[in-house]
DNA sequence: AGGCATGTTACAGG
DNA sequence: ACCTGTAACATGCC
């Protein structure tokens, strides 16, 4: 999915393009996501206005009228797409996603908006979310009540971490992809923060050493601020809601570089591929150990 | 045809 | 109850 630093940056392109604007009306296209869509619910949603986005890892909250919270989850292959008359008019960026008949056909949840301006919920695999709930149940939400700290927070720190992992079995991958230990990291992040620390993956986490766990909440904030930086990544299926793709990608040392030479100068060690949990993972053997 | 894909979670077994 | 690993979800692409 979009991990925390793609989310980040849709939230801040809708903040652009929707806040404040009323929802007329919501037309549910397909609504069998990863949960069912509740047709009430969003009924709801008719005549309000949309007053604030947040972003809780890779969570989106918008809050909508006075007692309404819509919690989003992208999962993999989820995003947003915003038209306006004027878009359609010259044809930019928006009018051409939209008028994509594949991407057309995976549009789940429509809302219109004020001054004929829409925004697109469209998910090819449907293992996102939707979920309308009221202002006073979303602190219990099961969903958002077992998170860990983000990266970027003060409490992602040497001290948390170590006492995180004191006792486990784990490996550090498999850890830092936990959304209880750290919350908003995803597959591609893990796989680049372990390479700028020269840690292998599969590297269980009693073994790691005092000056290891620094590295790792070093680059992990590191990684994760340039990426933000940079607009996120844009690998396959995930662009920002103006269509705009990031460019932290085309930084990507170890993610799908199998075969590939180790970027460290020197090295020329081949990148190795491990699935680990059923997921892949990139490391140079050389490098990580 | 088969394997793979940015994620989460229900379940099984220890 | 805690810990761990695996399979499943839906769809498209190579």
């Amino acid at each position: 999915m979009p991990e925390l630093p793609e989310v980040e940056v849709v939230k801040r392109t809708l903040e652009r393009k929707v806040l404040n604007l009323i929802i007329k009306k919501v037309k549910i296209n397909d609504g069998n996501l990863r949960y069912r869509v509740n047709k009430s619910d969003f009924l709801k949603l008719s005549g309000k206005r949309i007053k604030k986005i947040e972003r809780k890892s890779k969570f989106l909250i918008f809050k909508i009228g006075k007692n309404i919270m819509m919690l989003v989850h992208l999962g993999m292959t989820g995003k947003f797409f915003f038209s306006n008359t004027r878009n359609k008019k010259f044809k930019t960026s928006f009018y051409y996603k939209l008028d994509n008949s594949k991407d057309q056909k995976h549009d789940r949840i429509i809302f219109y908006l004020e001054k004929k301006q829409k925004l697109i919920y469209n998910d090819i695999r449907k293992f996102g979310f939707i979920k309308v709930i009221d202002f006073d149940k979303y602190k219990n939400n099961s969903h958002l009540k077992h998170l860990g700290p983000e990266p970027l927070e003060e409490d992602f720190n040497f001290k948390y971490f170590k006492n995180y992992i004191s006792g486990k079995n784990r490996n550090v991958k498999n850890v830092l992809m936990d959304q209880k230990c750290i919350s908003g990291l995803g597959n591609i992040y893990v796989n680049e923060i372990l390479f700028c620390c020269s840690i292998r993956p599969s590297k269980k986490v009693v073994k790691l050493t005092n000056k290891e766990i620094e590295k790792i909440i070093f680059n992990t904030k590191k990684i994760i601020k340039k990426s933000i930086k940079l607009g996120g990544s844009s690998i396959k299926n995930f662009s920002s809601s103006d269509g705009k793709k990031g460019a932290f990608q085309q930084t990507f040392k170890v993610y799908g570089r199998n075969g590939e030479n180790c970027s460290n100068a020197d090295c020329n060690t081949i990148i190795t591929k491990l699935t680990i949990s059923n997921r892949s993972s990139f490391y140079c053997p050389r490098c990580q150990k």
